[in-house]
DNA sequence: TTAGGTGCAAAACCTTTGCCATCCC
DNA sequence: GGGATGGCAAAGGTTTTGCACCTAA
């Protein structure tokens, strides 16, 4: 049974209140604010049970460290390439995948994973 | 300027003559037939330089090892959650992006990064 | 000759884990 | 009380780096 603790709210909280999609680290960084002594090794072991739990999502893209996402309905992102940081899209998103040469491959696919690169509006200067 | 070296070519090799997308380890591994005394350094700083001379590209796909891939046109991938290996998508794949929903965050896309997930063909099983 | 590469080992980074104390139900 | 969590620090896996030596151009 999953149990309450100031730890995972506070977690929690954070992740729904903030719109951006912050790594462990961001994390860390300001949940410690209100909880002085929260470790990291709760930090991740946190995200991995509320993960679990599918309370929050770890985008499965790009590079290390794992940004996490209180947001659990399937959607796209963009990503800035200058300052990493990452943008749920809310525009409609259409991926056709049509030719028939991948046959032989007998991939079977479950889900696609989008991440549109570029800059976002505060790099572009 | 860039030097040729038998440490670079036997890693360019290894990535021309395999269509799979191995991680450095893999490389390391390989490699290390050919060159045994070749180090994990070598590798990464080859494939560093490999990659900005554009020579090949590195996946930035999901987690950590990274991936590497000696086809630098854009493509995209395939990519199993069960063994984690990468395959290219040969079928045409189209993404459309409609709406304005996004105007205001004034994102300037250059390229998507797509990766259809799901089970290879021995993973089926 | 000499700047770029290599090997090796240590360091850096991100994440996970073991151990034991602590807290929630 | 007892199992789920937390804190701390150490370990693990991947990648980078410092340094001295080497080698292609």
């Amino acid at each position: 049974m999953p149990r309450k603790t100031k730890q995972k709210e506070a977690i929690l909280k954070f992740l729904k209140d903030n719109k951006s999609h912050p790594t462990a680290d961001e994390i860390f960084e300001n949940v410690r604010k209100e909880i002085p002594n929260i470790s990291f090794g709760t930090v991740y072991r946190t995200l991995r049970i509320l993960k679990k739990n599918n309370e929050i999502r770890e985008l499965d893209l790009s590079g290390r460290p794992s940004h996490f996402n209180s947001e659990t309905k399937q959607h796209y992102h963009y990503r800035c390439d200058k300052c990493d940081r990452v943008f749920d899209i809310d525009n409609t998103v259409e991926i056709q995948v049509s030719n028939t040469a991948d046959e032989e491959k007998g991939f079977k696919v479950t889900y696609p994973v989008l991440e549109l690169r570029g800059l976002c509006k505060d790099c572009q200067t």
